[in-house]
DNA sequence: AAGTATTTGTCCGTATGTATC
DNA sequence: GGATACATACGGACAAATACT
């Protein structure tokens, strides 16, 4: 027997309807859209169930309601709907590879600015967060699959983009939560080449050389993808 | 007479709550949280305020409901509460200085990409690209701030990476949303410098010169920074 | 395997606070 | 300031889906 696929929500089929309505132009940025009694004559369903819907809209910030007058549509509401479809893609296109790829694009131009901008604090945060890596990988009473983080996130503090910033934390916090990446890191050999590498990097941003820090990162980024296809095949 | 702050909604206060609970690791993934009818008596408010808040957690996918089985924290809660932080930071930190900065680290290596790997399809389509924006500048019926975004989006396309390309069209737009990008391109003449980059850059991914297109690129972005800058002295 | 209890889904009615004219 | 229209918030009821015994 086939399993009947199960029926929508009520509350996500209101939600879906408006937010069509919205992108289609129907609703524009400062109307004002039907009461919610209004609208739920017009969707033939209950207060309750468009008021489910009107709150994550304007958890969104797509809409706003107030009492006494009513709800409207927001005028950011077009860079919302962005927003909206960049979390869907970033959480339907993330795969191991399109995760790597695009840290490939980010992280060495990442580097090339740290190797710019770092100052003497920074150079001291960058060089603990190294011996700390040394002596989590030496004690090996637990596993770290997460070494390496922290040096990638301070380098792209340095780099002083906070949207940037941000965002890669997403993408590597994503790709951390992959199987994949551990497969990466299962023995302390693969650990401390690694280790190597990061060490690598943080001599040429010490001695303000951004060409070679970008190279190196771009190489010690390519290293993982390389390594991980050999694992495969 | 001051005005009172406004009243805190319920629904928002719990959704809060919840996501502080959540954040804090008293509730894990996997765990079954409390029932509607246990939240209300927990947080003493009707059931209708606790389920719009929990209707809002369902669709930023860090918990779920099914009728009969009660509300679980998903495994991937973690992972969407940071693309709840992430939008967060784009909304609150997206400024002129900050969106341009943004591309700046992403764009020329993007033109890299295109240098590599476009093909003859892809540069066609940038050709009319081009046409189509020379037409646009001299028919001069109506103002086209926009004329310059298609021929970067198609650029980030032949990059092909589809979440940077995604990220970079929030990026694009929100900063489009803003007036100052306006200010930039308010005559004929300077749509027509902009547009001169433009090909600059077309030539250097024809002629597949990676290295070239990047610097073009990266002096196209910067250029556009200073213009507005000079306006603003 | 069947029936009962539990839990969310959906609806309704009502009272209250708030904005607008 | 009085009347009206609206969202906010509450409580109760039953249906539908699932779990449990």
């Amino acid at each position: 027997m086939y399993k009947l696929p199960p029926r929508n929500l009520i509350y996500q089929d209101v939600l879906n309807q408006i937010l069509t309505l919205i992108k289609n132009g129907e609703w524009i940025a400062g109307d004002r859209i039907p009461t919610e009694t209004e609208l739920s004559k017009i969707f033939q369903v209950s207060r309750n169930s468009i008021r489910e819907a009107l709150k994550i809209l304007e958890h969104l910030k797509i809409i706003s309601s107030k009492a006494g007058s009513g709800t409207h549509v927001l005028e950011e509401s077009f860079q919302n709907i962005q927003m909206l479809e960049l979390v869907d893609t970033l959480r339907q296109k993330s795969t191991y590879e399109s995760l790597m790829d695009t840290r490939l694009i980010i992280e060495p131009e990442l580097a090339y600015r740290a190797a710019l901008k770092a100052n003497e604090k920074d150079i001291k945060k960058l060089e603990n967060i190294i011996i700390v890596s040394i002596n989590q990988i030496n004690d090996e009473e637990y596993f770290t699959p997460t070494v390496g983080f922290s040096f990638h996130m301070e380098l792209a503090k340095i780099a002083d983009n906070e949207i940037i910033w941000k965002f890669l934390e997403s993408i590597t916090l994503e790709l951390l939560s992959l199987r994949k990446v551990i497969m990466n890191k299962h023995n302390k050999e693969d650990l401390l080449k690694e280790l190597d590498e990061h060490k690598e990097i943080f001599g040429f941003i010490k001695s303000n050389n951004p060409e070679q820090a970008k190279i190196a990162m771009y190489n010690h980024l390519k290293k993982a993808q390389n390594h991980l296809t050999d694992y495969e095949n």
